[in-house]
DNA sequence: GCATAATGCAAAGTTAACTTTGCATATTGG
DNA sequence: CCAATATGCAAAGTTAACTTTGCATTATGC
């Protein structure tokens, strides 16, 4: 799943450790997310969102649909 | 976390089983994520909102904040 | 009243999210 | 140049999401 956070994290001069606290995570999920490595649980979602002011819709991007066949 | 599953497959008409199928996990994941048992994963919830033609934030409501101490 | 569909839950297993620690490598600023 | 800050990843552990099976109860329809 992609994701804007980098942007809006560099929109604000928030670093990693800044925004981890903020959500109240570690920094490793934070790269983890960030990065692509895994997706975060939908309760993260939200609080990334409420702590950049957006939707969940306008940092998160759903992945391709799967080819049928 | 709460949510409108119940509701918004009751407008619609499906049941539990229909909605699992529609995107792509079991039934029981729906009847625990319906009651509250426990929340779904980010992209679970962007394939629920898309069944139902709405956005996340129509379908689910965050968590009242902690009370800070 | 009876069959069928719908819902709920429990138990046990797998997978994925998340944590902690630790280390390596940038990047930035004085 | 040096120190501090920022980023990335790895490994090992915990927790939570999700699966499968199975069974019990509650509607719904003929």
């Amino acid at each position: 799943m992609k994701n804007r956070i980098r942007v809006l994290r560099a929109e604000r001069r928030w670093s990693q450790a800044e925004l981890a606290a903020q959500v109240g995570v570690s920094r490793n999920s934070i790269i983890s997310i960030e990065n692509g490595h895994f997706d975060p649980s939908l309760s993260l979602a939200f609080a990334i969102a409420d702590a950049f002011g957006c939707k969940i819709e306008d940092i998160f991007e759903r992945d391709p649909p799967k080819p049928k066949a």
